[in-house]
RNA sequence: GCACCUCUAGCUCAACGGCAGAGCAGUGGACUCUUAAUCCAUUGGUUCAGGGUUCGAAUCCCUGGGGGUGCACCA
């Protein structure tokens, strides 16, 4: 055993356990039984007076992350799932060969202790050592105890370590938790029902999205990977169930950035009878009361995509634009999908966004939009009446025809969720995949083909029904206050790593 | 896919053309109330990989790899 290096290091830990093994002590026993959590420990007596000796027995189980040793005494700092606790150990309390035992821990190590429940002269809250138990040796190092783990390679590939010595890291899920969890609650509360549709598909519909391709053996099949839960959930519409959602992955065979995973999670719900204005108030609520669950309070800071934070009041009622009003508000120029697409080719190339020939005069809209209004949406803002051309699922507005009941929620830039009153005229459905089809035929990937069982199931009736998305990571960046998708998924998308 | 930045001990970082260093972790020692304990001593390196320039390369150049950021892509 010599040396230092990672690989000494781990020699000299395996020995370490070797050496138990040899006294007839397992290093990784079964089982060990908790009579507290660290969080009640603390909860039940965490006011004592400084000085205070107790005859209060608990045990308790954690892993060692700070240890002090002090002559004859050890102090060392463990921690579980909810909170963290000063061992206190005495070499007169557990005699010489425990207290050598005690002091030969590694940080890292997963102890479980029984003991009584004390405070230093100083007050902090401790359990004063009976017995200690080794419940799993750590072979392998942490990180540094007071600089953490910052590199971003290492923190993403060894979410691990960086879980077990970033507290960010650990709020920043324990934000995401709450707000998946407060989704649930609040949708149970109106009466949706959870459901859980095919990831595999045999047609990759509902977005306008580069899917994954993947095989099945037995039925020698081509099938695609979700890029979106809507189809099959508005089957479910059809099927009578009136109000469904779904919490699900969907995946994206597109590019990586602060904003996009290829995996990601949204929250897709349909209620019958209602339209895009009833959905729009379901989103406000989800994310305003999701606020509240999971960070306390509904005011943020947001930020623009120059980083600057901007504090808002979610609480506060969302505005609501037309995007045909946000770009005549920008460019100073009425747009409408009814306009020559000369017009509007000509008002893209003022603003700097270059055309492709295949675009109608909706999709140009759209680019415009994104090109000059997108950055200015900071606080919540519904974005609505989303040309018919770009919009093949949803349903034509009741007073514009070349309009959808549609809108996307903008919040710091980002889009956040996209609803709509959802089309359910079998005819006009075929018509509108058709065109779909006919441009995935003329080259754009992206766009959609023609469902034909879902327009068997459009054509037994759909009742009318407004349709809600909500990327549920986006939602989660917003409430921990983090800027990359990176922070809010455990283990996010990176190449292989080369060892 | 393109551009820029970055990669040094297990971790966090120095050294920026002249002998690869510190703190933490580790090891040995002192200490019965510590709090990132402290103090003394000490081990530990394929400087991401390969090539080049140079008397001399962690440092400069080229190629490749990982990561980050921006752009492109992206309902």
């Amino acid at each position: 055993m010599t040396g230092s290096g990672l690989a000494a290091e781990k020699a000299r830990r395996l020995d370490r356990i070797a050496e138990m093994r040899a006294r007839g002590v397992d290093p990784y026993p079964y089982r060990f039984d908790r009579s507290h959590t660290l969080a009640e420990v603390r909860g039940q007596w965490g006011s004592l007076e400084p000085g205070t000796e107790t005859e209060e027995r608990v045990s308790v189980a954690g892993r060692v992350m700070l240890k002090r040793e002090q002559g004859k005494l050890i102090f060392a700092t463990v921690r579980d799932r909810g909170d963290e606790i000063q061992l206190f150990v005495s070499k007169a309390v557990v005699g010489d060969d425990s207290f050598a035992d005690i002091g030969h821990l590694d940080l890292g190590d997963w102890v479980g202790v029984e003991g009584t429940v004390m405070t230093t002269r100083k007050g902090e809250l401790s359990v004063k050592v009976e017995r200690l138990q080794l419940l799993a040796k750590a072979v392998r190092p942490m990180p540094d105890k007071w600089r953490g783990l910052s590199d971003t390679d290492t923190r993403f590939r060894q979410r691990y370590a960086d879980l077990i010595v970033n507290e960010d890291a650990r709020r920043a899920f324990e934000v995401r938790h709450a707000v998946i969890s407060s989704f649930r609650r609040t949708l149970a509360g109106k009466g949706f029902i959870e459901v859980e549709t095919p990831v595999l598909h045999v047609e990759a519909g509902g977005a306008h999205a580069r899917p994954f391709l993947t095989h099945h053996n037995a039925l020698d099949m081509q099938l695609y990977l979700r890029i979106a839960l809507e189809l099959h959930l508005k089957r479910l519409i059809v099927g009578g169930m009136e109000r469904v959602y779904e919490i699900g992955r969907v995946f994206r065979n597109e590019g990586i950035s602060t904003r996009h995973n290829p995996e990601f999670t949204m929250m897709e719900l349909y209620q019958a009878f209602g339209d895009y204005s009833e959905v729009m108030a379901v989103a406000e609520e989800l994310i305003v009361q999701a606020a509240r669950d999971a960070i306390g309070t509904t005011v943020v800071d947001i930020f623009d995509h120059e980083g600057n934070p901007h504090r808002v009041d979610l609480a506060k009622p969302w505005r609501r634009a037309r995007m045909i009003d946000l770009v005549a508000e920008k460019t100073g120029v009425e747009v409408h999908p009814s306009q020559p697409v000369a017009d509007l080719r000509a008002l893209a190339e003022k603003h700097g966004v270059r055309w492709e020939p295949r675009w109608g005069s909706g999709k140009l809209i759209e680019e415009i939009f994104e090109a000059v209004a997108e950055t200015s949406l900071i606080e919540p803002t519904f974005v609505t009446g989303h040309p018919v051309e770009i919009s093949p699922l949803a349903r034509a507005d009741r007073h514009d025809p070349l309009l959808t009941e549609r809108f996307e929620l903008f919040v710091g830039t980002r889009e956040l969720a996209n609803g709509y009153s959802e089309l359910n005229d079998p005819v006009e459905q075929r018509l509108r995949f058709e065109e779909e089809q006919a441009a995935k035929d003329a080259g754009d990937a992206e766009r959609g083909t023609v469902d034909e069982d879902y327009l068997r199931a459009l054509e037994y009736g759909m009742p009318p029904t407004g349709g809600l998305g909500i990327g549920m990571d986006r939602v989660a960046m917003l409430l921990a206050g983090v800027t990359s998708i990176k922070e809010v998924i455990l283990f996010p998308t990176l190449r292989h790593e080369v060892l």
